[in-house]
DNA sequence: GACTAGATTGGAACCGGTTCCAATTGGATT
DNA sequence: AATCCAATTGGAACCGGTTCCAATCTAGTC
């Protein structure tokens, strides 16, 4: 099938090519009876206009960039999601970039900030350092960050330590003294700025209590169910296993419930559990657990980079933190031990 | 920031636009002393090519487009994954369109199918109509089916009537006479072609053992855990209860679970519940299912379709039927009711 | 030293849109 | 009837690459 031009549309309906394209643009400019002769001719012909070549020509792309690791992971499937559902009234493609190792990311940060890649981007979790941001801005790539931040562009958080903070003090409200911490590595190569926030409540809310903190009670690990569940029968072979622990995800919470029915430890009994996040497999385990408005912080993102890019601007740096909220399900209960 | 463009490079290196281009991309009639010049050029200003100006002129767009609906969902986020490991390692850019109402996979079938737009395109579940099919041929875009099935296409599909059999089958040998299948609507829009086929498989393995089906045993409903359970409740209600569910996904039958929970029967003494997919819920729930190489049929799919973009042919109609197989965990029991 | 084949190179034409400027038209004004 | 202005239209130039053809250069042959 021959690919049918602007052109031969023009040709057909005996009218000029900036007529053609004046048509699809919708400018005012047309009279009525030209109108319908190119409409009549578009129509004959099947004629369709090449994405490609109109980005070339106009600069735009109809295209949002979303640079996210592991999007497999509930917690970004569900930011994703809200995403989506800004973008499917809009007419912007969504490309997905998935970045799971530090190369991938540095690589997108690199090459998809370009005018005629996206017209827009969206940054999951991943912290873009200053020259990054700076590129973006001289790039004109409006950005908007989604559980991350930096000071020169509009970011979505929420407010980690506050999350941290409230969970742990559930866990002490309830009587607990002995209370663990299961999370990634804070050191790690992708260096995840949720994950210190988040040990910098837990650690706060032990102080405010008195409650001494040992470095024991703080594993660390790669992100996932199986390393949690290790990280837990870690936690359970101590000298003085903890009688809680708060976990960095629901889904490192559930390795941890996992490893507790492996171990005959009884839940709330002997050990509460709290996560962070509020997928919904929690309700499942009916997990006591923070929850953020994951599906909210990727629509909220969208929309503001939406709103920016309508009015082909940078959006304002600026940032918009959502609430956290502690849910208590069955994992946690009043503290019984010794 | 002035874009660079091919022609900045072409001055600066004191070379032809044709020598840049030819470096560029590799060609090998280029001496050595020119190639150099023209890197040092290129490195000097800090060009790099726009994809878009590339697309254009080469009709290449280094794009693959996933049409999904529900990309939201375990199953298709495992699949998704599968397609993503593959292009990971390639040059292509993944485009994502989640078409959760027929409007929108129309859309996307007459729209997104176009050399301007995606080099290659994965639809997964959704069946394209002949004319569709005819379409993508027509315009030279290589397609690969996952999940769903065409004649005159490539498809990765699983053996959805067999796998449904062997569940059913499971519960007969465990005793089970009073069988009920709870599946999505089977004349439903979206008209997925494993909803019937599970379902048939389920009608056959009764006939085989000879046992009746009642009509009031097979509840259809909109997919999600959510109304799994009411239908679960109309079961639980009926004046002769199924003792076991055969469930069309473990979405599904994880809504039963649920149900039970809530009525207090007990799973699986009195209720046995086999599910479909073996997503990664379904371990925590010890729920017995029938497996199914999702991340595989992403994989696979995803590797057909570079294979035949790489030689630049439309893929093969063929179709590879992956393996199912039934994992019993601990939602299914000998059966030992009146 | 003239001639030829092969290697290398320059640059025009092209991909298919958008945009802007100049040209045309027709009605209103004087 | 002449002039002017607004509305509409045609089409060249441009976006930034790729590709192909013709031109140039080099070394080898007789």
């Amino acid at each position: 099938m021959a690919t049918v031009t602007i052109r031969d549309v023009a040709k057909y309906a005996g009218v000029g090519v900036g007529t053609v394209s004046r048509v699809l643009n919708e400018h005012e400019s047309v009279s009525q009876p030209t109108r319908e002769k190119v409409l009549y001719a578009i129509n004959a012909l099947n004629y369709s206009p090449s994405p490609v070549a109109r980005s070339l020509s106009s600069g735009k792309t109809m295209t949002i960039g979303v640079i996210v690791p592991f999007f497999t992971n509930p917690s970004y499937v569900e930011r994703l999601r809200g995403i989506e559902s800004v973008l499917a009234d809009s007419e912007y493609d969504l490309v997905l970039y998935n970045a799971e190792t530090i190369t991938r990311r540095d690589k997108f940060f690199r090459n998809v900030p370009r005018r005629e890649r996206v017209d827009g981007l969206l940054v999951i979790t991943h912290r873009p350092a200053d020259q990054d941001v700076t590129r973006f801005i001289e790039m004109g790539i409006p950005t908007v960050l989604i559980d991350s931040l930096h000071p020169r562009l509009p970011h979505i958080v929420i407010d980690d330590f506050l999350g941290a903070y409230k969970a742990t003090q559930h866990l002490i409200k309830l009587g607990h003294q002995r209370i663990a911490h299961i999370s990634d590595y804070m050191e790690g190569a992708l260096n995840f700025q949720p994950v210190s926030n988040r040990y910098k409540g837990y650690r706060q809310a032990l102080n405010d209590a008195n409650l001494p903190f040992s470095p024991d009670y703080h594993q660390q690990g790669i992100h996932g169910r199986l390393q949690a569940r290790e990280m837990a029968h870690k936690l359970f072979a101590l000298p003085e296993p903890p009688t809680a622990v708060f976990a960095y995800s629901d889904t490192q919470a559930i390795g941890v419930l996992e490893a507790a029915r492996e171990a005959d430890i009884a839940v709330p009994k002997a050990l509460a559990v709290v996560g962070f996040d509020d997928i919904e497999a929690a309700e499942y385990w009916g997990l006591t657990t923070i929850r953020q408005p994951l599906f909210e912080s990727g629509a909220c993102g969208c929309q503001k980079l939406l709103t920016a890019m309508e009015a082909s601007i940078m959006p304002e740096a600026e940032e918009i933190t959502l609430d956290v909220q502690l849910v208590v399900r069955d994992t946690t209960g009043q503290f019984t031990g010794t």
